[in-house]
DNA sequence: CATGTTTTTGACAGCGCTTTCAATAGACCA
DNA sequence: TGGTCTATTGAAAGCGCTGTCAAAAACATG
């Protein structure tokens, strides 16, 4: 029933090796010719058979990307990003998430189909080992996001966390003239509040400001908590030049919450700043000062690697530092007409 | 490079009939020769082709999601929902955008790949017709999320929108004792704002409250846009016996802030009821009361009409409706011990 | 006109797999 | 013993496409 290259070829005359020199090298064929061809192309709607053709080109211009999870903020972002880039440089995009029923054995399943995947981009939390160990058995082109594997040298995207942290620090005690700032992390064990954590421990100490163990709080990157622990401590916060750095918006909202709860006036009494540049940033009276970690841009930046690689394989390893950016809002206090100025 | 099932054959001294049999047909081969093709299977490390397999099987097992956007809370969530039903049922999932570059573009050029694909769900918000001819032309198994597509009969999975606003109003008149009710929507053209408003409307006439246009205010479903409206009007709303109905999340979310930030007490001053239950109804105080939309399962219930007619194009189209589900929290000051409690 | 060169075309051999179809070998029955 | 089954296997025909190679056609040159 489908309609294949040599209809294609009878309806126009001419031999199969004909029609399909004129799908892909064009200038091999006699203008005439090829304007027959192409109507009966038209006039049959053929489509060719991408099968028949991978299997010949052993390639499927569809290109992985496995996520902990597919739902979120960051996630969503991610794919959005990659979805766009890998569509830009011509290939399709398949998602799907480790933790989607049993947690490896989904990967596993995604790579088994690798025949039809040209790569993937894979972006895990845990088990890094035994992910490596897949990927390179099946030699399959692949590079990884926001973290790195040990073992084989291979690229990677990475955010420049530390970087982000700092410039926060920078202006909450520069601009906002911080002289006590609070620190409250997500788990004490997460990659991301241990490299915004001693971020901020280098800056205070670049600051000459005093560091206090005490000023140190490790939650779980829930707005719930992050109230509740806000409520017990807001009015020991309470001060002009007394900043409060949380690890993600949905603590620092938290915070703000607790803090016009308890009657004080953000930033006037008590400077809130959140990570992460999440919609909540901006559902927050007043809007969070905080910084934008480009997602997006790093499921870009991954298929350009990926699909890079996918062309040659050869190729050195490549390693992309992706900077987060500053965002300046109204709850840290600062002047808001510099050049990171964001309503 | 790669090993092929006639190396596998010739490594089990077999034929390569045999090893497609263990491969498909177990049942129709020796128990001895199998053992020795599986050994050999494992030892060579091999898998099977998928495009020599699609080629033959004419099928990928991969199926397509067209979304507007792929980020954002209910994008994602359905992508989420999808992708996790659609392993289970063996199918992987291509997702794609037809916002991502020119609008309808990249829907065709996802499409065009359709030897590749064995079905695609498609969520649509305008061009309808173009679409519809578009998949009718190619002939591609397809269900339509969230929406109707005029002309030929298709599956569809919707949304109960009016069944979720008239549980919400049902509450609010019902065990929150409302005697006014004031409606923020969104545009005034957006499907769910209209159907939302129905249902309101419908509602406070089953109720026998009086229907005021003064009430009804239709606003772009954000967060700021909805602060700066309620900040005029609040004093005006605080009543107890007044709830106003948003017809999303962020902007009932909106409407709390002004109301705290005016000195109101939500629920005791004022009451406020949500819509979609995202992220953010958690994240007021109090957290909001609002009606909790399947996203997650549209997704999922697409993949399953979907695969099914893969399976067989010939059944009658289905239509599944799911219903959205009220989340009292106490934002709108019911008892919380009703059956849908949810912290 | 013979010869060399370039352009244009068709025949055909796979790519790796599934799937008839036929062959072989025991097993069973009369 | 001959004949009919059944279980097990291999040979071979494609699936629809690309790409090589050689033939044919068109053109240019001496």
């Amino acid at each position: 029933m489908p309609v294949s290259i040599s209809d294609v070829a009878k309806r126009a005359n001419v031999s199969i090796s004909t029609v399909s020199r004129v799908l892909n090298r064009r200038e091999l064929v006699n203008d005439q010719t090829c304007a027959r061809v192409e109507s009966a192309i038209r006039e049959l709607g053929y489509q060719p058979n991408a099968f028949a053709r991978g299997l010949m080109l052993r390639k499927s211009e569809i290109v992985g990307l496995v996520l902990p999870d597919l739902h979120g903020e960051f996630y969503s972002q991610i794919i959005r990003g990659a979805n766009q880039r890998a569509r830009q440089l011509g290939y399709n995009l398949v998602v799907s998430s480790t933790r989607d029923g049993d947690d490896s054995h989904s990967l596993l399943h995604a790579i088994r189909q690798r025949t039809l995947l040209d790569g993937v981009a894979v972006m895990v939390s845990e088990l890094t080992d035994r992910i490596q160990d897949v990927l390179t058995d099946f030699r399959l082109p692949f590079v990884v996001l926001d973290d790195e594997i040990g073992g084989a040298p291979h690229d990677s995207v990475l955010i420049d966390q530390r970087h982000g942290a700092t410039a926060m620090m920078r202006h909450l005690v520069g601009p906002c003239g911080a002289k006590r700032i609070v620190f409250v992390g997500g788990l004490e064990t997460n990659f991301d509040t241990i490299a915004r954590f001693e971020a901020y421990r280098q800056a205070l100490a670049n600051a000459k400001l005093p560091f206090s163990r005490s000023d140190v709080y490790y939650l779980d990157y829930e707005y719930e908590t992050a109230y509740n622990l806000a409520s017990k401590h807001v009015r020991e916060w309470a001060a002009p030049d007394c900043c409060v750095f949380a690890a993600n918006d949905e603590m620092a909202a938290g915070i703000v919450a607790a803090a016009n709860a308890a009657g004080l006036s953000v930033p006037r009494d008590l400077g809130v700043a959140g990570f992460d540049d999440t919609r909540v940033a901006r559902m927050t009276r007043p809007p969070l000062t905080t910084v934008r970690v480009p997602m997006s841009e790093m499921g870009a930046k991954a298929m350009e690697l990926l699909c890079r690689r996918v062309a040659d394989p050869q190729r050195p390893p490549t390693r992309i530092s992706l900077k987060p950016e500053l965002i300046v809002r109204e709850s840290c206090g600062a002047d808001l007409c510099g050049p990171h100025r964001n309503r």
